[in-house]
DNA sequence: GAGTGGTCTAGACCACGCG
DNA sequence: GCGTGGTCTAGACCACTCT
């Protein structure tokens, strides 16, 4: 771990927790130079990581502040997994997977995660229960050459997990799409829609660090469950 | 302008033009510092930027690459008015003032816009036509104390050149949340909803660079020309 | 004027990818 | 082994805020 990664988590740590409170000035970058016995390009990399996160605000001649992090609930975006995100909330929450299969890739796949005839793509498609409703259908489409073994059990915990720890893969970046649709069938019959007739899709494709492209999901939501929120710098 | 953001530009432009195309490999950094004849750590911050909004991709051992933005629409996350997307794409899009007005602040907004009781407030609703359909209904809760003076003209305008521009005030941040509710009667009255029965809401609170909240704004879409895109690094 | 963050420089060592 | 990006250092000057 770099020092600067350090030295922000520490400041993390410190505003989550409630010892640096809601506006509250940090100390100056010399003063932290000299408190962590860094030079002040290290200190400087580890502000910026906050800022950018949205954990303080910096003002030129004035120093740094904490923001309120409370008045921005959990900002979900960026890229987390079903797993990670109830880990941190305390909803009792389910999984039950409805398919898992590893077959040739039909065209609309071939073309969305850029594949060529021969592959093949994993399809693992999951319900989760929040709360006793089955409230998300998650749609997974793995490209096969990259992940080249699955299991049931992986797709019941977590596929980030298994792809970064035990495959050892780096997920780089995401681009992701927010629309409303037409509730489908599948929706209807996987979902506990109630009234519903819509619902929130969320479609993403997923990249690792060499920049190709390993996952395309399509994530339904029922349109009440659904909360998207971001923290943006202009 | 810093030299480490124009040489951002640059690479900006010539990726967004297509002279630097995808995939392609940008010169090492060691070059870039010869051909602009600047530090190293000024190549860095360049390209930092362009890594952070998605233009390129650092790879430890051999070099950036372009990515492909084209498979991104455009992301519109960040902090965009209405008006400066509108720009950007080819529609025909009009806007309509359907409220101006300066009144004290009732309790709901008090709270909302973190105001004290001799406070007032702006209040503008404008509805935005696409296409030949109100598609959009935006209310913007302005703080009066730090926007003293606003026109109708510039409501049909831009809120935000008027505030950049004409103010001064320096726009830093903002938290965004987006849900779907069930259509107000005054959605219903103003929009174009056809059949549909729910919109989408996008919530946004909007900061100044000196951490102060000084908008808020509820943008009420119907649903079917909602999109919305992200870019998210892990 | 003193203190703050913003930019820029020059140099060093490291970890990684590839031939 | 060489070239690449990642981290870290030490020092400089600037622009801004506050008193």
């Amino acid at each position: 771990m770099s020092k600067y990664v350090s030295i922000y988590n520490e400041f993390v740590g410190d505003i989550e927790n409630g010892i640096l409170k809601n506006g509250e000035k940090l100390k100056s970058e010399s003063d932290l130079m000299k408190q962590y016995d860094v030079s002040r390009d290290t200190i400087r990399k580890s502000l910026n990581l906050l800022e950018q996160n949205g954990y303080i605000q910096k003002l030129k001649g004035k120093g740094s502040f904490v923001l309120d992090r409370n008045k921005f609930d959990f900002p979900v975006s960026g890229i987390t997994s079903f797993y990670e995100l109830s880990k941190k909330m305390g909803k009792e929450i389910k999984t039950q997977v409805e398919e898992f299969s590893l077959k040739a890739a039909d065209e609309k796949m071939k073309v969305k995660l850029e594949l060529s005839d021969e592959d093949h793509i994993w399809k693992v498609v999951r319900v989760r229960n929040i709360d006793g409703e089955n409230i998300i259908l998650d749609k997974d489409y793995l490209n096969g050459s990259i992940i080249q073994t699955l299991t049931l059990d992986v797709c019941k915990r977590s596929l980030y997990e298994y792809i970064e720890g035990e495959l050892g893969l780096k997920i780089s970046y995401a681009k992701k799409e927010i629309t409303v649709q037409k509730a489908s069938t599948e929706d209807k019959r996987l979902l506990d829609l109630e009234h519903y007739d819509m619902v929130v899709v969320v479609k993403s494709y997923t990249y690792l660090n060499d920049t190709t492209l390993f996952q395309y999901t399509e994530s339904r939501h029922r349109p009440d469950k659904f909360k998207f929120v971001d923290f943006a710098r202009r």
